[in-house]
DNA sequence: TTCCCGATTGTA
DNA sequence: ACAATCGGGAAC
């Protein structure tokens, strides 16, 4: 699925395999993947090393009532993004995945930054590498996510986008565990992450 | 219209 | 350990 993408072909660029994956599944296979944002100052590029699930029938997901205003980007189809504000003062980034009307997406919790660091560094206002993008909040604020205006935008070469992993990821180098900040559902293991990697938010 | 609290983070 | 800070959505 998320393997496609491979050798240099640009088809699945915006997309990965995720178009009607279950969050779940397709959580776990974001790992690896490198997420790309245009700014006016140079393209950013981060690998992703920890995600969560979030879906329709899980009391923790803010699909769970169903759909309002600031979810519907949510039930689009996978490909889209869904952007929020929290705690007044931090944004989220999640990649939508299930087909349309399901109310399913990956919360990017953390990444590793590999190009155009010292953008990140400026956005942030700190250079210490591993707490660039270590947590949902920081991972927004060094892609340069202030406001919500990508939310229910789909994925885009010209604006945000994914590369397919540079090395595959083992799946005995993934770490499942719950989820993190979260009272609702608190025990399902909906959280993963790459083994060992320092740039996860959390051990 | 009021009230509660959160998919967090930086500081003490 | 705790305050900061504000909008979504349930309740009244």
């Amino acid at each position: 699925m998320l393997q496609s993408a491979r050798g240099g072909v640009p088809s699945s660029r915006v997309t990965p395999g995720i178009l009607g994956l279950a969050a779940i599944r397709a959580a776990p296979q974001l790992l690896g993947w490198v997420l790309c944002r245009r700014l006016p100052e140079g393209v950013v590029k981060l690998k992703i090393v920890e995600t969560e699930a979030y879906h329709q029938d899980d009391p923790a997901s803010h699909s769970f009532r169903g759909q309002t205003a600031r979810t519907a980007p949510m039930f689009r189809v996978g490909g889209h993004l869904y952007v929020y504000f929290t705690y007044g003062r931090h944004y989220a980034l999640n990649i939508v995945t299930g087909p349309a009307g399901r109310g399913e997406a990956v919360l990017l919790r953390a990444a590793e930054p590999l190009e155009s660091i010292e953008i990140m560094q400026q956005n942030r206002k700190l250079t210490d590498v591993k707490k660039l993008a270590a947590g949902p909040g920081r991972l927004a604020q060094a892609i340069g996510i202030n406001d919500t205006t990508l939310t229910g935008k789909l994925l885009d070469l010209l604006s945000i986008y994914l590369e397919p992993p540079k090395k595959s990821v083992r799946s005995n180098e993934i770490i499942v565990s719950p989820r993190i900040g979260i009272t609702k559902a608190a025990h399902q293991p909906w959280r993963f992450y790459l083994k060992d990697n320092p740039f996860v938010s959390k051990l």
